[in-house]
DNA sequence: AGTTATGATAGGCTAGGAGTTATAATGATG
DNA sequence: CATCATTATAACTCCTAGCCTATCATAACT
């Protein structure tokens, strides 16, 4: 009875790719369809849920609240049932049963996956799943045998521990970081993009510039994203100045392709933490737990 | 890109459809199709994902290992996206923001369900949300108000008040504890309704054996479900022996239809728990809190 | 073994989903 | 204000997904 409410699959992914290219048209070239359909297609959705989910008034289409809701759901949802398949494929071939670590989805992006090519390189023996979720602490379940949290803990479910403590400071482009110097131009003039998260625990620019004491800021200059894979893709673009998150910005930073500008570091309320289950007999986790937290020492 | 393995909804809906339904043919009939229309899809679902979901060497069709997986993926993985939607749906009508409740999906189905008619029915103007989980200690999040954990805590991201503890015992329906009586009949030749889980705190038929220091029973005389409407229905139906959790089937008991049999209450390691948002603006959470745990005092 | 209940297979048909092109409308930009 | 970029609307086509009937195969039950 439950899925009289459900729409067609087709519909969420639709939205979801609109969301991800930030755009109907963009959407359209990388689902190999005509711009229109995907209009159409998201029309049906929103009369199917009798809600909108994009603010039309504003041309680079932008979520709703509601649409927004929807979004966190679908993702998930979605990611779980994948990763489920992922999961089975697995196990029907090789008889190594893979090891599954979920963690928040800025963090698998940008700091888990990078490394876990590497450890796939290393030990191509030992297959790694990977499950993003929308919360900041995952956890274990007889799917998911490696949780990585980003919270004050403790957590007894699991033996845990820590990675790193989470660190912002903003950052843009080498490029607008010069033009920023030589021309003088003052931090207030700067444009700043900004992540709409729901998760209470991520510092937003408001909370940091509360923090450090400066004026807060209007709605001019200022670029918006529901995610930080485009925030981070304009900041590289040397659009804006960002947020930028330790876990999620060294890298770059490391590469050279963002630099720190205009104010200090600010630790986070809390830290990342790695929870593993207690009695894994399965090699790969007690493997890759090994693995990643060394990872993180030097990093 | 993750699309790719997503199978169409049409084919995870069927194959949730068979579960609940216990076999093809009442699926058919329940999502009014014919019988051969969902061996199909099913069979489409399987080689989409390529692994074999149900044994069919046995009649009516089981799930396999890579099944359950499913299942419980797409279970909660739909009601992730439908509460969602939901949400949204109530959001649009009426200004009052509904109240969402996340709670382990037995507890949900057989002692919140029902007391919540009771709620609706004396506050119509505070809508509430159900969102079932598989796990048992689902996260408060942005769409979560209230969240319902069965485990030991304690758990520090919201105010927390105990429920009830949990006990387990063996029930079954009048009809057939008056049978076994009469005739005398032995516990060791009752059939017991076992519920598969893979959450390790459910206690099992096997456990609680143990725990009784009764012998362990062989697969003779066993019925196997996979979740608790079936097996509750087939103990009502005087089919065996269940194992009772007092959440699930206290109602039950306080009708009738159910009586404790063969063996005492045994009390399971954890308690169920009502977590609260710290900071709920929200009129109705409060409010709700307050009633459930006036409800469980009396429970 | 015979009977019943349940599921699998084959083949054919049809409705409507899903896409296309062409064009208009509207916000962003400078 | 002019231009560009992006999205909405309309009308039409096509083809295939999904369903059905009929029949067969096999497990469960007694």
């Amino acid at each position: 009875m439950m899925w009289r409410r459900l729409p067609p699959s087709r519909m969420l992914v639709m939205f979801e790719a609109v969301i991800q290219c930030g755009g109907v048209t963009r959407a359209a070239t990388t689902m190999n369809v005509s711009q229109p359909s995907v209009t159409q297609t998201i029309r049906q959705l929103e009369e199917h849920i009798g809600v909108p989910l994009f603010d039309r008034t504003v041309r680079p289409l932008r979520l709703t609240e509601a649409g927004r809701l929807l979004h966190e759901a679908t993702y998930s949802g979605f990611n779980n049932i994948i990763s489920a398949i992922d999961e089975m494929s697995w196990l029907k071939g090789s008889s190594v049963r893979p090891c599954t670590v979920a963690a928040p989805v800025g963090f698998a992006t940008y700091w888990l996956m990078p490394r876990l090519a590497h450890f796939s390189a290393q030990y191509p023996d030992y297959p790694v799943n990977v499950l993003t979720t929308q919360e900041g602490a995952p956890l274990l379940s007889p799917r998911v045998d490696i949780a990585i949290r980003f919270g004050s803990g403790p957590w007894t479910d699991g033996q845990s521990d820590n990675l790193f403590d989470e660190r912002i400071r903003p950052v843009c482009s080498p490029a607008l970081a010069r033009k920023s110097t030589d021309n003088n131009i003052p931090f207030d003039n700067v444009t700043l993009i900004h992540v709409e998260f729901n998760d209470s625990r991520w510092t937003s620019w408001d909370e940091y510039l509360q923090m450090t004491q400066r004026p807060k800021r209007g709605i001019r200059n200022s670029l918006h994203f529901t995610n930080y894979v485009q925030a981070a893709q304009a900041a590289l673009d040397g659009r804006g100045l960002m947020l930028g998150w330790r876990s999620i910005t060294y890298d770059m930073e490391r590469e050279g392709r963002l630099v720190p500008m205009y104010g200090d570091a600010v630790a986070a309320k809390d830290s990342f933490v790695l929870v593993r289950k207690f009695d894994s007999r399965n090699k790969s986790v007690e493997l890759l737990a090994g693995w990643l937290i060394e990872k993180a020492k030097c990093y």
